[in-house]
DNA sequence: AATGCAGACAACCGCCCTAGC
DNA sequence: CGCTAGGGCGGTTGTCTGCAT
């Protein structure tokens, strides 16, 4: 038995809102405020209307200070380095750029940066390989595969540079011996005592890929140290659960490690930012083991950034 | 002028989390 | 401690619009 309807159905309308209807809550919200309940509120003020479609409405679209279309260059930069950092998480993009939605974030993403970014690939990937080979067949393998997957997996390493690239950011590569040290807690039940090490790991780069049967699908650049890589990989799936934590298990695991010793592991989110930072390095375990004085200014931004976002969370 | 198609974005759906009981 | 309702969120769908044929 699933839970029951927030409403009506039959009774609301759907469908795209009339200026009236507009007028209406806006008026309302601005006199009253929303009472704390969306749902009682559309019956209060006489609208045919879902209260979460009423919500979504102010949240969206007629709360003051909302800022449509038009997304500056400054404003591409930040959403694409947040999606690099912590992928699909809207809202908290959303909270980054004052007077944007999630809602807006997202669609701007899925219509044009996503786009600009995956077209460019497509074009350097013509350029770059034009003979066939196994390793191309491979690739083509892989690339179907990873196509069926949502657009967390689409996005590479690589293309996630010349994201930078075409954005004009400056591409972080960390160059600095990083000793992780590791703690453990409790984290939504999942508990991380058992990693005392996870062993050296001498990993220039490697590329790990979960795929939706959680089974870990493992792809290498060179030069890279495969099999420490999958030993990294394994370490965490075995101990931690790893495969079937929704934030994991559909996502691409890009990372650039460098001289990992062992690595720090807190939470999901820990394991979330390893996994999706471009940037080679867990902004977490950065904070514990690289100075922020150490950085570049831009490396120190974006450590800033994330800092903020890792509050937010 | 009619039709088809693709892009943009508004709106909805359904799941998850949490506060309150 | 379990249940429920409300709110939040990400993914998906629907609709509108402009352009090409």
């Amino acid at each position: 038995m699933g839970r029951s309807p927030c409403c009506d159905k039959t009774n609301v309308k759907r469908g795209p809102w009339s200026p009236e209807e507009d007028a209406k809550l806006k008026g309302y919200i601005e006199q009253y405020g929303t009472g704390g309940n969306w749902i009682a509120l559309p019956q209060k003020i006489g609208l045919r209307r879902c209260g979460k479609s009423c919500r979504l409405r102010w949240l969206n679209y007629l709360r003051p200070n909302i800022k449509h279309g038009g997304f500056a260059e400054e404003e591409d930069k930040i959403i694409c380095s947040l999606y690099m950092s912590i992928g699909s998480r809207w809202s908290i993009m959303a909270a980054q750029l004052p007077g944007r939605t999630d809602n807006d974030i997202k669609n701007y993403w899925n219509t044009k940066l996503k786009k600009r970014l995956l077209g460019k690939q497509r074009k350097d990937d013509q350029r770059a390989r034009p003979a066939s080979s196994l390793k191309q067949q491979m690739n083509k393998k892989r690339e179907n595969f990873m196509n069926t997957e949502s657009i967390h997996v689409n996005l590479h390493h690589h293309q996630l540079q010349q994201c930078q690239q075409s954005l004009a950011l400056p591409e972080i590569i960390p160059q600095q011996e990083g000793k992780l040290s590791v703690y453990s807690q409790q984290t939504n039940g999942n508990s991380f005592n058992n990693h005392n090490n996870l062993g050296s790991c001498d990993i220039s780069f490697h590329e790990v890929i979960t795929n939706s049967n959680d089974i870990p699908y493992y792809s290498s650049s060179s030069p890279f140290d495969e099999l420490n890589g999958m030993q990294l990989y394994n370490e965490l799936d075995n101990d931690v659960a790893f495969s079937g934590m929704d934030m994991v298990n559909r996502s691409t695991i890009t990372s650039s490690i460098t001289s990992l010793e062992s690595t720090s592991i807190s939470s999901w989110g820990d394991i979330n930012s390893l996994v999706y930072s471009p940037m080679g390095y867990n902004y977490k375990i950065c904070q514990q083991t690289i100075q922020q004085d150490s950085m570049t200014p831009e490396e120190s931004s974006y450590f800033r950034m994330q800092q903020e976002t890792v509050v937010l969370q």
